[in-house]
DNA sequence: GACATCTATCGTAATATTACGATAAGATGC
DNA sequence: GCATCTTATCGTAATATTACGATAGATGTC
């Protein structure tokens, strides 16, 4: 039997509800596909004001799900697998 | 290579939007444990009204991740296994 | 039928989310 | 320095979420 806290209710509803848009789980797909991406490749992606863009990618990186690096002039997102692989297992556990 | 369509996007934002909030992580986990569940453990196992647990059980039968049975004054609900099941494939495919 | 029990819905208030344009902040190139 | 490019933040409006008490509806009991 695996304790489960009131925390890790918390921890997966915080993670559930960054997915919990689809201009977001596009924009975790498409960081899957490649290692990293810029900013700007996400924003042409999505069919979204850029500041709109600008606000999710806080979203996901609010919950710990992306990181944003700034390369020169630009950011580069990219996932944190450990996070990721928390929400699966997390997900997987139901 | 597999194709992801903007509808599973929407489909998976949908199911884990569903799981946003601590309340119904913890209803779905305690529905995990049994077979099904008397509407009024559910509302005795959390810090919540009456009314506001019975607005979360809508909002997760909405999302198709619980069904409600009527029994006799009582309701009866249980997670549906197909669609939890599509949740975990889509979150394991991140 | 009257009554109690269980659940959903209504009404409502406070807060959060989502979207946009405008603007600021930071870095590069001339 | 100045213009440009890229991204974040601000201000704002529309909508959604969350919570509660009150109430309605449905069912079983007496």
């Amino acid at each position: 039997m695996i304790k489960q806290s009131a925390s890790t209710d918390t921890d997966l509803a915080l993670l559930a509800k960054a997915l919990g848009h689809p201009a977001r789980v596009r924009i975790i797909r498409h960081l899957a596909g490649r290692k990293s991406c810029m900013c700007g490749d996400i924003v042409r992606e999505l069919p979204l004001a850029q500041s709109t863009v600008s606000q999710h990618l806080k979203v996901l990186k609010n919950a710990g799900i992306i990181q944003g690096t700034i390369a020169g002039p630009r950011v580069c997102y990219c996932l944190d697998p450990a996070v990721l692989a928390r929400l699966k297992t997390q997900i997987a556990t139901l």
